[in-house]
DNA sequence: CTTTTATTTAACACAATTGTTAAATAAAGA
DNA sequence: TCTTTATTTAACAATTGTGTTAAATAAAAG
């Protein structure tokens, strides 16, 4: 019987976080095409310098970019540990998103009654402090049936 | 030339912003030893109800799990779609982690001048308003050298 | 029908995130 | 040295996230 562990400011939670937000990850995108230079990373989005300097800061601490220093300029390129903390940890439940693609062929090949050359397997897989006392309006909460 | 797509509400930054919190990710992993009621969930965890509550349903509206109804119990089970996009996703990035993997076994066998048994792979592998004036107290903005 | 058990919603507080503008810093070039 | 170019930091504001307690809701059990 073990409790389950929760170690807040790990490497995992960094990188997924740093994953969650779209401009981050278009910044990903864009590095995995070649390394470059802050200003031409800026250039594609509609924010700010400063904010995307932020951005490049949570990617860096999240291990998911590295940089160096060329004259005046930042070079930013894609690093493995960040992604590849991330990849590892999802590839555990694996199995329960496969599963569910399994299901979905044996479903298609059923409706079908035919597979697919080369099987339709093969073509997919291509704390806080206490708030002490306090009063609710009585008679408004209208729970979701679910 | 496409300027870079940023859609942010997307399913992609919900499941990664649900996995960036290590008391969800443990959800999951308890719940990747089988489906269970939300009061077995709250059990090993030193949060309120409420709180994994939310948790939950951050979970849900990721598309990580599934709940369904069984009398006053509300059973949660790993669910699919978002495990598979996050994981998905990642791998667009997966010649970027087994690139540096390479490297590092290079430099493994380098350094040995010796190969392990079966070769090292096989036993690795929205804007908003602006703000119109203010100022700054100078003389204090210690920028780090990187 | 009242009580018990399971879970969610409401109201609140505080911390973290993300964006803005102005200013500071750093290196290159005139 | 003064100016230009590249990037970061400071100060601020708005939004979102996460936890708490109290109360509401739903179904089962007495």
């Amino acid at each position: 019987m073990h409790a389950i562990s929760t170690t807040p400011p790990d490497m995992l939670s960094a990188a997924f976080s740093a994953l969650a937000d779209p401009t981050r990850r278009a910044i990903l995108a864009r590095l995995a095409e070649g390394e470059t230079s802050v200003g031409e990373l800026v250039k594609p989005f509609p924010i700010s310098g400063p904010a995307i300097s932020r951005h490049l800061r949570v990617l860096e601490s999240a291990q998911l970019i590295e940089r160096k220093v060329d004259a005046q300029w930042r070079i930013c390129k894609l690093n493995a540990p960040g992604l590849r903390a991330a990849n590892d940890w999802l590839q555990h439940y694996r199995e329960f998103w496969e599963q569910s693609l399994d299901r979905l062929v044996e479903a298609l090949e059923t409706a079908e009654g035919l597979a697919p050359k080369g099987g339709v397997r093969s073509s997919i897989r291509n704390a806080r402090r206490p708030v002490p006392k306090q009063t609710r309006k009585p008679g408004i909460n209208k729970r979701k049936p679910l």
